[in-house]
DNA sequence: GCCCAGGTGGGTA
DNA sequence: TACCCACATGGG
């Protein structure tokens, strides 16, 4: 199994290249913002969201916190489900404020599974945005699973299409090196390969069978 | 017009 | 626990 994971990655760098994910310039907040206003949701629309935040100039868990709701989610209005991601936003500034005084530094200074469980109880916090929080904001070592993740292990077998987000997180860090710059760029290299090679929720790309990866993507990590 | 996107929370049985 | 459904814009 480590061996095919690591293989596996070892295509996907050689094909896509390094994808230099998150951390990007905008600091650890805009990752967040970014990592709550991205579920289900196109990034390209997110960009748009976080562009409109940033002119407002709100990027901070204070002024997020200080913003009036509807304006917030006229602002974040692009990324879609505006309402909900407002108040998601909103609630996040909330707790860290309440919790860590405001304080990133003071939030990410916790042990890894207590930050975790800490981010779960958040309104509009999962596993995923939880995960991601962890890895590409604070960058503590934890896999990221996510849609794609979940698709390409059923259909390559290492996981029953019902296997759970924890179990799909298990399979890929009990067999992989702790390393959150692995984790990083395999995450991401995991999203490149399911946008271009019919991984989505239901591939028609015309030539693959139903539910299959198309031979592209096969071409691409291999077949198993 | 239809499908999809870097999910999550709430309600019901 | 296991399903459902609401949430919503923008691009292909």
């Amino acid at each position: 199994m480590q061996t095919q994971l690591e293989t596996i990655y070892a295509r996907l760098c050689a094909h896509f290249g390094p994808q230099h994910w998150w951390p990007s310039r905008g600091g650890a907040f805009e990752i967040i913002v970014g990592a709550i206003l991205t579920q289900n949701t196109a990034w390209t629309n997110v960009e748009k969201a976080l562009v409109n935040l940033k002119r407002a100039r709100l990027l901070t868990p204070a002024r997020i916190q200080r913003v009036e709701r509807a304006r917030l989610a006229r602002l974040v209005r692009p990324s879609g489900y505006f309402n909900q991601k407002a108040k998601k936003l909103k609630a996040f500034a909330a707790f860290l404020r309440k919790k860590h005084r405001g304080s990133l530094a003071r939030l990410f200074a916790q042990e890894l599974g207590a930050l975790r469980a800490e981010l779960l109880g958040v309104f509009g916090i999962g596993p995923e945005t939880a995960d991601s929080i962890i890895l590409y904001a604070a960058g503590k070592p934890i896999f990221v699973v996510d849609a794609y993740t979940r698709r390409l292990c059923a259909r390559l077998g290492l996981a029953g299409a019902d296997a759970s987000y924890d179990e799909l997180q298990q399979l890929f860090s009990a067999h992989l090196p702790r390393d959150a710059a692995l984790f990083n760029d395999y995450h991401a290299q995991l999203v490149m390969l399911g946008k271009y090679f019919c991984l989505k929720r239901a591939p028609r790309c015309g030539t693959c069978p139903a539910r299959e990866m198309c031979t592209t993507g096969k071409e691409v990590i291999g077949n198993w």
